[in-house]
DNA sequence: TGTTATAAAATTGGCGCCAATTTTGGTGCA
DNA sequence: TGCACCAAAATTGGCGCCAATTTTATAACA
């Protein structure tokens, strides 16, 4: 469909990716020389993702300085993670209404890769592990336009890869957090399954 | 701060109203020249705040035939009113928590105003009223990013002016609505709230 | 008369250039 | 030695140009 908005598009993805990666940490500057090297790709093109990755709040933008990661704000990242909390809590109930025994199937199946990947999987595996599963869940809400909302509003949360995924025991919780919220799901229980939400988002700093 | 910014952002505003306003109505193109004539601004501007409406899904790209205005699919449209009622009634609670007696002495001001508006002001004005008060009601949650993101969400709703505040009828239960609210929020009700906000969105076809 | 092929016009899209601004490095001075 | 100032280098930012594609208009043909 579109040629030249796949190629920027893909664009704006890798780089966001490596951001979340901690390729580029958060108040790094991203020269656009430097990222024209890294990705094989024309200035304009470069200027362009960089324009679509500040209004996504992914970067900030500094006139006649450039562009550089979005440091979070202490009380922003709060916000963005208490907006995740409700909307997500609030989707619970329709995601019960809707989910069926094949869906609960599909969803520990997606609870189970992620828990393998925490043994054997690197960081980035984990991280999309996790992304799969809560995008599956989300689905079950019947609202699509919910479901890219919600992942919009993590990629506005700044990375810190070596603190979110630190600690085995944090990302073990985590993974013990998707199959509560499995069961939840099973036993048709809205307000179990946004508890466990509420508390798997926030833990989740 | 920034004045390149600014700039390209006045005109994406600019645009935005005019799409909201009905000068562009869905499935129209926007033609880069036209828009450079009509807003006095140069062509990489415009195309800068094209590709920003695009990302907004404000308007949609086709490869190598320009800009048009998003015609709402009938679902979509359905999930983006579905998504505001989830968040905004999510947001009830927060609201009622937070509202001192002097917020609601704000709101009722606003939503007078929003009503006098129904009688003498301009369409536009009477958006715009309604934007004032919802905004000033929002904010009560204490959460700005929501603030912001259903004000994002309001703008990639088609405008159907013509339809949307077309009936006097419709325009005046709006406004009761919105003592409807003043008045949950006063008697600390955030059921109430909740209710009366769902009404309000859903019906706001 | 309706349809298809072809050419001209219009529109979009990518790229490089050069000016404006900021940052950096060095030099002179107190 | 520390500080202010100035010049050079680096970086960003806006603009116009021209190629690629699509649309429209025209003409030839069944």
């Amino acid at each position: 469909m579109d040629d030249h908005n796949s190629a920027s598009t893909e664009l704006v993805e890798r780089i966001a990716k490596d951001i979340q990666a901690g390729t580029f940490t958060p108040g790094s500057w991203l020269k656009q020389v430097e990222l024209q090297r890294k990705y094989q790709a024309s200035r304009p093109m470069i200027r362009l993702a960089l324009d679509r990755l500040s209004q996504k709040r992914i970067i900030q933008h500094a006139q006649n300085r450039g562009y550089y990661v979005h440091e979070g704000d202490g009380d922003e990242v709060m916000e963005l993670l208490d907006l995740r909390a409700m909307i997500e809590c609030a989707a619970a109930h329709r995601i019960v209404a809707n989910a069926t025994e094949k869906h609960c199937d599909t969803l520990y199946a997606l609870a189970r890769d992620f828990d393998e990947k925490t043994e054997t999987g690197s960081i980035l595996e984990q991280y999309e592990a996790n992304l799969i599963f809560h995008r599956e869940l989300l689905s079950l809400s019947g609202n699509l336009q919910l479901v890219t909302l919600i992942e919009d509003l993590r990629h506005r949360i700044p990375s810190a890869p070596a603190s979110q995924w630190q600690t085995r025991a944090r990302v073990k919780q985590s993974s013990a957090e998707h199959f509560q919220m499995v069961e939840a799901v099973s036993r048709r229980s809205a307000n179990d399954l946004a508890d466990v939400m509420r508390k798997h988002i926030l833990q989740t700093k």
